[in-house]
Parts: structure tokens; sequence; C-alpha cells
DNA sequence: TTGTAAGCGTTATCAA
DNA sequence: TTGATAACGCTTACAA
């Protein structure tokens, strides 16, 4: 019963080899001889051996540990694909290190010196949105990172993330195949968030390209939130012209949406239809059925980790991944018939 | 430009004193005169240094590092309070390790492994249910650590949480009160799932103690989903005796529950009352509103940083903490008229 | 294949 | 108040 953690050294003098040969055991295996990688196996297993890390990561420059800065957890989105990044690190023996700010970039910078700080072997960063000082901090600190959920336009970044705008385009251009001439956008807020700011844009420009504007006043901004989505569409049906179409940029705001047209009296998609972003779980549970855009969060946190392990290990990686979206349509959105149906 | 990152020897060579002296200036600026701060302070501002936390781990053998256990991030319950835990920790410059077990024993026991390995200076747990080895490795290794969720029958632990049996029971009571006779329950994953136990072990007693049963039939078990909420349903709606209330362990059950009645046509709460548990914020928003059991959760998370940070700092803790829960009724939940409407 | 020994970048002890 | 100097526990040349 000696007191406190056992060390190497203790581990070594049990099986009755130097630290060094111990050390090896545990760490190369290949480069030891199989019994004595046994005894040194015993040894450490009846001492309940767990290297320090700290020690580890001193000697070695490395600390097997990423880090990734999240915007928030609150969002479920987020949190699965953290949740993905998390598993698949841990099936390499990488351990997370969270750090969240809020969509506050100060913030961002103090959380990621804080992980450099900690040793992070690499960091997963969410969007293309950073202070130009934390690019400069990674770059001085050598540490390999990723920005996820996005494609960086500048093309100077490693990403692995959807064409938020193209996907936006694409849930337009079905609405408007349908027929939908008066469209609406409720949408996360758009400061500090280009995967927002894209979809947003993707609305607009899918519009423009068949002659419709978006004007400013069509496009509500809120937290995420169900209850944002509920207010969102509280505002929008306090209006004159009501639109055929609420694009909602993320599914918790859509679900809102659709809960304040169930609580008027509305129906869907008669009186309006509503899109989501995301596929969360709810959106297929949901009657009559939310149509949304597919985003593969899992692929997405999976493949955070496939690509900073691979930097790590020094194999290839591509500079820049753009993962599959998929429109998936629930429900009828046709519009209402006649032209003029859309009228208080 | 010199390469690699500024280490505390570049800091002090640039301020003229001893890296000592620059440590000290740094960790406890107290027992440095004001001048050699201030040199310190501009050299390590010029330098951008940042500290080797690796380095400073082992000297001082604390990591400034948290870990955080939990079953998933997938329930955004969970993602809630690691939210809240990750903000309160850093706002005292903390930083998380997460690792996630997936219900899964032998998971949990090689995370938290891994945790103490990367040297966390105390480590959150989610509930009861947890490998006796894994005690074992906590005292070994003398880490300060808080289950969370559930209060510890046995009162070994250190725990902050709720009591869940009782919060089962004050729902099954008041349902109880409205005139409700014939129960039915529909749980997460019992197995390594002591929330879930304790709940489902509330509804049994609260019947109980009013000469009712709860069969064994009556209680459905499915990993939570709003699929799995909606599964269930289906289930108990096939059965000669349709229940009049049917109490759910967890919100998300609830709302895939709701949604599968809406599918069926059957009126809530006329044809079968639903109730809820976490008050997730779906729960608020949905029409007619789900009766539910309210859990601080962001509290919890903020008061497992608390009791840790304390015990860190050699400040009184109390052993064991109840977070008080509340009964939030939405909608109507009253039974059948008729005490034969039950029947199909 | 194994051992020796020199760090890794801090903090902490002890003198000055 | 400051400066040497010895840890902290491990990895890794280099030698044997």
């Amino acid at each position: 019963m000696s007191k406190g953690a056992p060390k190497l050294s203790d581990v070594a003098r049990m099986a009755g080899v130097s630290p060094a040969t111990a050390s090896r055991a545990l760490s190369t295996p290949a480069q030891v001889r199989p019994e004595t990688r046994a005894k040194v196996d015993d040894a450490a297993r009846l001492l309940g051996y767990v290297p320090h890390g700290a020690a580890r990561a001193l000697a070695s420059q490395r600390s097997r540990t990423i880090g990734a800065v999240i915007p928030t957890l609150d969002n479920a989105i987020f949190a699965n694909s953290v949740n993905a990044l998390q598993r698949s690190l841990a099936e390499s023996g990488y351990t997370l290190l969270l750090g969240s700010h809020g969509y506050d970039p100060a913030v961002e910078l103090e959380v990621t010196r804080a992980l450099i700080e900690r040793g992070v072997d690499g960091i997963v960063f969410v969007g293309t949105d950073h202070d130009p000082q934390l690019y400069r901090m990674l770059a001085t600190f050598r540490i390999p990172y990723v920005l996820t959920w996005s494609l960086d336009p500048s093309g100077h970044h490693p990403c692995i993330g959807f064409n938020n705008r193209e996907a936006a385009m694409q849930v337009t251009r079905f609405l408007l195949d349908l027929g939908h001439r008066n469209f609406a956008v409720i949408s996360g807020l758009t400061a500090h968030n280009d995967r927002a700011r894209d979809r947003v844009a993707g609305v607009r420009d899918a519009l423009r390209a068949r002659g419709l504007d978006l004007t400013p006043q069509a496009v509500i901004e809120r937290p995420y939130s169900f209850a944002s989505g509920q207010e969102g569409m509280r505002e929008l049906l306090k209006r004159a012209l009501r639109p055929s179409a609420v694009v909602c940029i993320n599914d918790v705001l859509a679900v809102g949406a659709i809960i304040e047209c169930r609580a008027e009296g509305l129906d869907i998609p008669r009186d309006v239809s509503i899109t989501g972003f995301d596929d969360m779980e709810i959106a297929a549970q949901l009657a009559p059925g939310l149509t949304t855009m597919r985003l593969p969060t899992v692929d997405l946190g999976r493949s955070a980790a496939a690509y900073l392990l691979d930097r790590l290990a020094g194999r290839e990686v591509a500079p820049s991944t753009e993962l599959p979206v998929q429109l998936v349509v629930r429900g009828s959105t046709a519009p209402p018939r006649s032209r003029s149906a859309g009228r208080k």
C-alpha cells in the first residue's frame, strides 16, 4: 500500500526492467520482446498504473487531446455532431476538450487560447466567421485545425461542411416550382454566424434568379428557439400580405412557426407552407411532417475527427470537403390554388 | 521571429528577470514588485506568450481542467446542463474535458480512466449507477468528484440532484387526484440508468399508496427518442384496456406519444392524458401543452461546477444537495367522465 | 532488444 | 523581492 498514484518507475521496478523499457512496452509494444512486454503489462495492471498525461505531453509534445470550439451546446444540432466527434476521437484514444462561446468572438478567442494552453493537438471550429487574431494564434502555435459546417470561400482554411447557400437555394427552388411567389424567411441571428447568413442569401439569390425580391422586412431574425419561431410567425401573420411560403433557417424555428400556425387555426399548407433546415428528429415525426434539408451532422463530427487525426499522423488529407445535403420532402407544401388567396 | 511558441524563459529574458520571477509575476502577481510585474506582463504580451499547460500541470500537480462523464449529448437535456457546466467552469479559468459512454458501464470506466490520465482535477458524473471499480479508481487517484441528477441513497458519494422517485410520485398523485385510475408508463431504458428506474418506481409507489397496481405490462421501455414515444404509445393503444393516463419518464418520449395520439385522431386529454418529465423547451410550446416536471438543469451544471471548485479550493462543501423540482401543469389532463370510457 | 541519461517547460524550495 | 536549482513523470536519442 504505497501512497499516491503508481508511476512508470514503479511499474519498471516491479517488472524488473528500466523505465525506458517500461515506457516502450506500454507505448510502442512492437519495440519490445513479448516476454518483457508481458512482464510490464502485468506489473502495470497489478499496480493499476495510469500514465501521467501531463508528463507524457511534456516529453512527447503531444497531448492526445483535441479541442472543439462551438457556439453552444443548447442547439441540439451541435450537440449531435459534438457527440459524434467525441465518440470518433475516443475510438482513437483521443479526448475532447470542449469550449463554447455563445456567438461572442471575444469569448471564442479566449476559449481557444485556453485550449491551446491545455496543449490540444488540434482544434475543430464551427463556421468561417472568426477573429483574424484567432488564425494568427493557430499559426503561431502551429495547431492543426478544421472549420466545420461551412465551406471557406477564401480557400485559406481547411474545412468540412455544407454549401449552406446552395442548400437554401435548393429549398427555395422547390417552393418556387410548386408555385409559391410570396416568401418570407425566419432566420437565426446572423451576426457572427455565416451559416445563417449564407442560408438567407441562398433564399434571396434563388428568388432573384426568378425575378423575385426578398425584402429586408420579409426576413425575421431571432435567436434559435421554438419560441422565436412562434414569435416570428406571429409577426408575419400580422402583415397585410401574408407570405404563402415561410423558409425557416433551422428546424427549431420551423417547429415554432408550425406551432404558432396551429394555435391560430391556420391550415398547413393550405394557408401557409413552412420549411425547415437540419432534419432534426422531431421534423420527421411532426404531422403533417416538415420539409427540410437533411445535413449529415454525425458524418460531420466523424469527418472532422478523421481529418485532424490524419493530419496528426502525417497522412494525406483533402484541404476541403463538401458534405452532401438532401432535401427531404414531407407533407404537402403546395401553395394555395388562387393567386389572391395569400391576402388576408 | 524566433521559431516555435515562446516560453517562459523567453519572457524572462525579454523582461530582464529570472524565469522564476517571470513565473511568479504571471501566476502570483502579489509576490512581485509592481515594476517587475509590469515588465514581465509587457514581455508576455509582446511575445504572445501562452503558458504550457502540461509543464505547468506537471510542476504544480493541477491541470485546471474538470472532466464530465455523461451518457450522451444526444439528449438535449444533458447537452443543456453540460453547457451550463462548461460556462461556469470557464468563468473560473477551468476547462471541461468531455467523455460520453452511451450507457455502457465498461465504456464509462474507460472514459474515466482517460480523463484521469489527462490529469483532470475533478470529475462530474451522471447518476449513481457506476461500476465499483470506478469508485476505486477515483479513490486511488484521490480525484474529487460529484454525482449529478440523482441523490445517492447510500450517502457514500457527494451528489447534486433531484429526488426522481418523489418527483414521479408527485406527477402520479396529480393524475390520481384528477380521477385517473388506469395508468401506463413509457420509460427510457432502465439498465444502468437509475433516473429512469427511480421515476418508474415513483409511479408504482404512488399508485400502490392508493391501492392501484402498475403491472409490468403497463411499463414500456424504449431508448429515448421521439420515435420511441410514438412506438410506445402505438403499443399501448393496441391493448384492450386503453390507459387513461400515460406517464412518460421524459419529455422527448411524451412528445412522441402525443404525436402518435394525434396521428390516430385521439383527443388529448379526452381519450388519453399524457405527462412528461424535464420541461424541455418544446413542452411549453406544444398545443395543448404538456404537463411535466421542471428540472433546474442549468442550476445543476452550475452547482456541480461550484461544488468541485469549492473542494479544489479547500472550501467547505455540503456533501449532498437536493435541487427542487416543480410540477408544471399545462393543458387539461382530466380523465374521461365515465369510468368505462377507457374501453375500446 | 534494452539501458542510460538528457531533456520537455513549469513551479516550488531555499538562499541570498 | 528575487534568483539558482531541483523536482514533476515521462519519452527518446544514443549507446550498449
